[in-house]
DNA sequence: AATGTCAAGATTGCATACGATTTGCCCAAA
DNA sequence: TTTGGGCAAATCGTATGCAATCTTGACATT
């Protein structure tokens, strides 16, 4: 199996491609490639293939996957590889659990925070998740998850408190994952809608309400996402998770 | 400049030695330097010192470090080095913003899973806590920040949710470095009472009440903090700060 | 005295080599 | 046919070597 035409390898900008770390850029690129589900949970992310597909050594394809351990995206076993992570119902619910507890306070600092050239910034992002919402197929659904990971991202930067931006950074990456892995297909168009309803009210000021609504929005999510017991798949997993 | 005689080759327990990565070891021992305040910030961690410290390679050290730069306790700099993070005020005031936000979601989750075996537990550690509070000198103090620092991370182990729990970790030891920095000497005791307060409030299973009291605990840690703009030290640190 | 230039030393960035561990296959034996 | 053992391949864990980059100190110049 070769995963080299699931990665698109010039994912970070050109002026990204600082002389710096060349392993940030291949976090990057496998970040994007997992979220968007170009890589499906369990693929195998061998250090030596990313070395060769990036075209570096080991050490550095290593320091790539070692980061993304860290973040949780992929799970490594000692002596046998980096895998894309497989989140359990449990750490799904754990995700939604954290994010429902920081989001309200992003949103209350946000509110505080907020400049007019922010508010015309996320119109834009809305308008392109509109887009996609309105387009159909695989891709386009994957965009949209994307789009609107971004909603959340640009919020916390809005915040301006860089630890609780790096916590969303893994929160809204490891949600895209669950998202993929637990959403029943129909449902995630409601997002939008509700996103542009917190923009309202922090347009407005009103960050209660905007809190609110943010902490509904987290509950569709959680709620569109189909978290029994895992089917079939793993009699390892039931094991190893009680 | 010598960094061996302030680290604790040992610190790791002999069981938690696993045959795994050594890495993890030497990051908990360069951890619980750095927060003990036996590394003082702004210490230069180069990889060879480290790897010869512990008898391992750069590489073996360089993991260590790369992961200590993930937390934010160390950070580095490109063909420089690593050096124990020098936390600003700004970011001070963040770490303890987050902790704001997180803790009583970590006290309402704690209410419903403690188990009088953990109410044990905690007695425990606080009496441990109250042992250091009553010696003197800056080894007491050392250990009485950190044993405060572990009643959080218990409470955040209870509550079970392992993200929020990776997130307190980093807080917490973030927390610690913050507080050597610009804690006034005299105060910290008061934690201490707080910190019983908020177990009774648990035992009797009134999370509201206990996660006020958290919440007005962080406020009297925050504020003990000196977090006025940095008198003196540098126009170096005025610069890169704003 | 202050400033600019340059070379030596130190340190990281990266690649590669070697050893250890695990996995999977093949084949023999029941 | 099934089970068990052993060997080979693959992969990771670690050490080390080389090149690139940065710092530092000395020295010359203004």
């Amino acid at each position: 199996m070769n995963i080299s035409e699931k990665i698109n390898l010039t994912d970070t900008t050109p002026e990204e491609r600082s002389p710096e770390d060349r392993s940030m850029a291949i976090r990057e690129s496998l970040r994007n490639a997992i979220i968007d589900r170009r890589l499906a949970p369990g693929t195998k992310l061998s250090e030596s293939e990313v070395g060769s597909l990036f075209d570096v050594s080991r050490t550095v394809a290593r320091a790539a996957l070692q980061m993304l351990a860290f973040e949780g995206l992929v799970k490594t076993e000692r002596n046998r590889g980096a895998f894309v992570s497989n989140p359990s119902p449990e750490e799904a619910r754990q995700i939604f659990a954290s994010r429902r507890l920081i989001e309200p306070g992003i949103v209350a600092a946000a509110v505080e925070r907020i400049t007019p050239e922010d508010i015309a910034e996320f119109r834009r992002q809305l308008n392109e998740e509109e887009r996609y919402m309105n387009e159909r197929g695989p891709a386009a659904r994957r965009a949209e998850i994307k789009a609107s990971g971004d909603f959340h991202l640009m919020l916390a930067s809005v915040a301006g408190n860089v630890i609780l931006q790096r916590f969303m950074d893994e929160l809204v990456a490891r949600s895209s994952l669950v998202i993929a892995l637990y959403g029943r297909s129909g449902v995630s168009s409601c997002g939008h809608s509700e996103h542009t309803a917190v923009l309202d009210a922090l347009e407005k000021g009103d960050g209660e309400r905007a809190a609110k609504l943010m902490i509904h929005h987290i509950d569709h999510i959680e709620a569109d996402l189909d978290l029994q017991v895992k089917q079939g798949l793993g009699l390892k997993d039931a094991l190893s998770l009680g």
